[in-house]
DNA sequence: ATAATCTGCAACTCAGCAGTTGCAGATTGG
DNA sequence: CCAATCTGCAACTGCTGAGTTGCAGATTAT
């Protein structure tokens, strides 16, 4: 036997272009530890330029401006230049939009055993 | 000027192998748009094999096999061998974890948004 | 027993990303 | 004006992770 017949074809009828209703690029800028301990501290100190964010953290100056550019472009940052310095500051809204898919695979989940323990468990004779 | 001096050193105080209080496997399984489509389908569908998810995806049991390895060292899946075959199933607990951590970020930023608009807006003239 | 399934391990390829260095443009301060 | 500072772009390196193929062991069905 060789090869195995893997590789199906999908059974839902999503299309290609639209796999999923999340938040693709919010997932992927969450996904580095730097990148978390970066929107830490902005959380914490308030706006500040990048230059500012590399003194507290082990890498260039160059790294820090990529994830936050990263971060920007999942909508979790925003940037502001003010003078020669561009401020960086958390936009709170968007994180939103991550903790909605965890909390509907979550619940769905919950569903799923409510409606388990329903079935299995007959009302007790009265 | 050749070399800027970047790459300060941290102000925290946190030791170099305890950088974030955050489950770090967590986002990092979350991170792959495959890892998240499986949680969805495995939340929807119950309990289920390897093989049989690989069947709805464009990619081989293999690959399926090591993104399912993924979450259960994440935390967020079990497996339980019936037979011949291994059923993945969510552990939804864990999910807590990730939005406790974005909720955090969310939270304390809107703190911050709090008390800067408490400072700015003094109490109007009576 | 034998064939069909399902799982698991190992080695390999390949693209992407984190991080780097080097330099040039823009802006503020003395 | 001149020096210091902050930002931005581009090219390069290195590693990790997603996906693959090939095969072997284990379990069920005929």
């Amino acid at each position: 036997m060789r090869g195995e017949v893997q590789r199906g074809e999908l059974r839902h009828d999503r299309p290609d272009d639209v796999p999923e209703e999340v938040p693709d690029e919010v997932f992927d800028a969450l996904a580095d530890p730097t990148r978390r301990r970066l929107l830490d501290e902005i959380s914490s100190r308030g706006p500040i330029s990048a230059t500012h964010l590399a003194a507290g953290f082990p890498v260039t100056r160059q790294a820090v401006v990529k994830h936050l550019s990263a971060l920007s472009t999942a909508g979790l940052l925003s940037s502001d230049r003010h003078g020669r310095e561009v401020l960086y500051a958390v936009v709170p809204g968007r994180l939103q939009q991550a903790t909605a898919w965890l909390d509907d695979v979550g619940r769905r989940w919950d569903d799923r055993l409510a409606a388990l323990v329903e079935h299995l468990s007959p009302p007790p004779p009265a």
